[in-house]
DNA sequence: CATTGCATATATTGATTCGATATATGCTGG
DNA sequence: CCAGCATATATCGAATCAATATATGCAATG
């Protein structure tokens, strides 16, 4: 999905800085799904705004930077309906920490416990941020819902597997005094 | 995780050619893991060679292409061991899927549907490759079975909401005519 | 009370990576 | 018989990322 759609579906849920999208990627409803750089959002706005597909305004703040608020055109509305119709692509996933784990036997236990207990930690920071967010109650919309769910149960079964295999794993991990033996 | 420390970690676990490796990351052991295209893989090995932490060889073969074998340098399992030191950078997913199904009700209960039945085809798929696979018993080292483990428990979360969330998000669309009426 | 660091906000730039395409051969299924 | 797929390498333009610059205010730390 190209940043320009990705930008026209967070607007078509309201009104929305560049600064406000990028949060709507890391932590807000899309954080599971997708992610997107200022890099691509910025550039992206202004094209939006050069097709008519969204408008922008300056609005002045009060002990804050100006922002440019943007709003999605009806002919914006009809280029992200048109856009979702298309077959999606793949899912792609770039995973520092299951690459990393892959090769654990290269790394100390120390750190591969380090590593372990860290993503342990951030899923049920995620889970509950996730639990208690106001909006996901019943006047979410279906699709909003259904694609929350599957977030939490994917994220809950990967903290469960974590927990229950953490100690196993940096068992199985010779330490550096019985690497040094070995050599 | 560059490309250049992709490709030596596979290497590291056996001679390979540019399009081996590329099918490891879409069918093999990191398919879950990371997503690496021809266009990054091939400049990263001649990069690899370049600077002397893999060296490559010629291989005919009868009644298939030439292909170049890359095998991985001691200066190179250095470089591998070095770069999975570092702190690993968080996750990125991005999942045109999930992303259109959020915008659900801008598409049709039949698309909605067919994207469902698809995904969760894959998932079962997904799961019985690596189910089967010949490699994932014993002789497996702790690093890849974890990460393999954490894979389907993650897969088959996903398999088992879709199915049980199926219907009930189909039922929650407005159908065509439906649509037409309230217009 | 100064200074470090963080949150808000926009923007750009160099480096990286993607996605599509070109080229070539042989096998297989309709 | 031929379209399409698997094998195999390679490249190029476009998209994207990660880092940085700039600016202001607030809170905390020393």
């Amino acid at each position: 999905m190209d940043s320009k759609t990705l930008c026209l579906g967070v607007l078509s849920l309201g009104d929305a800085s560049g600064y406000e999208i990028k949060k709507a990627f890391e932590e807000g409803p899309f954080s599971h799904i997708h992610v997107a750089s200022f890099g691509s959002i910025y550039p992206a706005l202004n094209t939006l705004v050069t097709e008519g597909l969204a408008e922008a305004r300056e609005i002045e703040q009060h002990k804050r930077p100006d922002k440019i608020l943007y709003a999605i055109t009806p002919k914006g509305r009809e280029a992200l309906r048109l856009a979702l119709s298309a077959e999606p692509a793949s899912d792609k996933v770039r995973s520092d920490f299951l690459f990393g784990l892959f090769f654990a036997h290269e790394l100390t236990p120390e750190v591969v416990a380090a590593r372990l207990d860290e993503r342990i930690a951030w899923y049920r920071e995620s889970l509950e941020r996730m639990e208690d967010c106001a909006e996901c109650s019943d006047t979410w919309a279906a699709g909003p819902s259904f694609v929350h769910g599957l977030g939490m149960a994917v994220y809950a079964a990967a903290l469960a597997y974590l927990e229950e295999n953490r100690e196993s794993l940096i068992n199985e991990i010779p330490d550096r005094t019985q690497r040094m033996v070995a050599e």
